[in-house]
DNA sequence: TACATTTTCTAGCAACGCTATATTATCTTG
DNA sequence: CAAGATAATATAGCGTTGCTAGAAAATGTA
């Protein structure tokens, strides 16, 4: 009887609709816009059905923010593969900081929102490794310490992308900045 | 006639009796504690006096973040003096984890909670930049192109305290990181 | 003392996250 | 196939939020 199985599905698919719709809100109207009662709108349930799929709302930004690292982590191998050393350094970087701005919502909820996606603790989700692994990649063959120069240069960018994001630095000048960011690494191990 | 005057000097003094709890409560207990209705009853008056004196919550996080600026400013000048070169740097460094580490919630509303207060614009408070003045100051000596270095210095001290902030990266390593930021500047230019 | 003006408070709106409870649909069983 | 049990969904509402219109009180002026 595959009948429970067709309602898993159901399910599943009601899922992920209420993570895409969430999203493509966020994206296009800002995550204050992210309502559960907008959610239940969308998906055309009421609003006690959200809760049967997420504990709060948090835990659906937290669900989008997931997606964000899968994605990221594809983007930043992508931009790695083909070129080595040096230029992979900074092919990786532009990536970085152009995947933030493309998805700033996004980027948001991995980064900025509160959610319960914690890093440090043993629970960490793949995903969450998997994006750092792409940046320790790039990084390792210029340092002893990979964890030092890869939560550094994790740093850096991150903060790159915030301070452009707020307006707080000039737009213009983002590949000189990147360019110094490369050097550090570059420059530091070995 | 000083009845005016004094009026004022009232007014002036409860709007900084405002802005002084919403820091309190935001630093101890998270800045959603920080509601209209509670800095009300602290001041010991009616919501809408508080609209008398703000626009609306954000004007007064905004009030908030401004001392920030102040603070900041303050403590990576006093952690320049006395030292120079690259121990001033890697003072100025460590000073800036330190104050955003010690004052979360301050740190919050000067860079993560959403705020009027612009960078780039042509009316740009004058203590917003004092403090990327500060950083500059030690960063000079090392650099061709201060603003670019400067930018990047930032950009890397803002991403280590989120990152360290959010539990992304390791507490322990943070002087080493420090090191690596340090070594970017100082290789960097000149 | 009476009036005008400014300041403050009371009371309430709309929207929020979330949930107890009623209702409907679905499956199991006599 | 109908009746009862079970699971899924919806209705309606609670408490809280930022914010504000209009009543009330305090203050200055004549």
């Amino acid at each position: 009887m595959g009948i429970a199985e067709r309602k898993d599905r159901q399910r599943a698919d009601r899922e992920r609709r209420i993570v895409a719709v969430a999203r493509v809100i966020a994206e296009s109207e800002g995550w204050n816009a992210v309502t559960i009662r907008r959610l239940a709108d969308e998906i055309e349930h009421s609003q006690p059905v959200l809760y049967s799929h997420f504990d709060n709302r948090d835990a659906i930004v937290a669900a989008v923010a997931l997606e964000g690292f899968r994605d990221i982590n594809v983007a930043l191998r992508e931009a790695a593969r083909g070129s080595t050393g040096r230029n992979a350094i900074k092919n990786v970087a532009t990536a970085y900081l152009g995947f933030a701005l493309r998805n700033p919502a996004l980027y948001e909820a991995m980064f900025i929102l509160p959610t319960e996606l914690r890093f440090a603790e043993a629970g960490t989700r793949p995903e969450l490794r998997a994006g750092f692994e792409a940046l320790a990649a790039v990084v390792t063959p210029f340092c002893v310490d990979v964890e030092v120069a890869t939560e550094t240069f994790w740093a850096a960018l991150h903060g790159l992308v915030e301070l452009e994001r707020s307006g707080r630095i000039r737009p213009g000048a983002r590949s000189e900045r990147i360019a110094l960011i490369v050097r550090t690494i570059v420059v530091s191990g070995k």
